[in-house]
DNA sequence: ATTATAGGATACCAATTGGTGTTGTGTCAG
DNA sequence: CTGACACAACACCAATTGGTATCCTATAAT
């Protein structure tokens, strides 16, 4: 039961808005504490937290105590998973609608 | 009241991983009905329409009636929004941890 | 020592999500 | 015409999500 939670899909742990700008936050500033990042967002403290927990889980953020703050900074190489992913369909737009919509006037003739 | 319903954010049209199986059948198959699809699932046709609305009001696949079947078809290019916001943070992997972990190393001298 | 700050841990809540079953309608086949 | 099929449209439900407020501990500053 006692099991690590830490798996967590990168692909919905970048689905949510405020965790892209939190990315985004930390790939401008190296490393950042939870405070810091709060004051950026019209949410309370605990939300952004949480929104960093589930960027933990993906191993999208790491973080480190420093007297009584925590730092969080950038793992962007999990990211690479989403860039596999979506390169294997960039065939798909640039042979373009064209092509496709040509094979479809084609088939109902 | 009566909106369009029409947009819908890529990132969470993609962040379920029976989307992303759909998305991947139609990449190999050019159109496809929906009860086509739905053998592929051990989940009820309803579901996969569902999952199949999210899709198109994304923008990521496209539907025409054909008879009493509707025939659904992939549409990639907004991908692209995918393939270009995670194209800024390949950098970030790039020049790699080494780097990060040295100047975290210098910066606590 | 006292007080203020940073943030972890909970408990709680409303809205959304991902699924179900049911019903109704248009279409194809005998 | 009749029945089977493909699907949309609902109504419904449990689990998850995204947020809140409250309480507590540890550290920093005076």
């Amino acid at each position: 039961m006692s099991e690590n939670k830490l798996s967590r899909d990168v692909f919905t742990a970048i689905a949510d808005p405020t965790r892209r700008r939190l990315i985004h936050l930390l790939s401008e500033a190296e490393e950042l504490p939870l405070h810091d990042l709060t004051v950026h967002f019209s949410m309370g403290r605990t939300a952004v937290s949480k929104h960093l927990t589930i960027l933990k889980e993906a191993g999208l953020v790491l973080d480190r105590k420093v007297g009584r703050e925590t730092r969080f900074r950038l793992n962007a190489a999990p990211l690479r998973e989403i860039q596999d992913w979506v390169a294997f369909y960039s065939k798909y737009w640039s042979m373009n609608m064209m092509r496709l919509n040509e094979l479809l006037e084609e088939e109902e003739t």
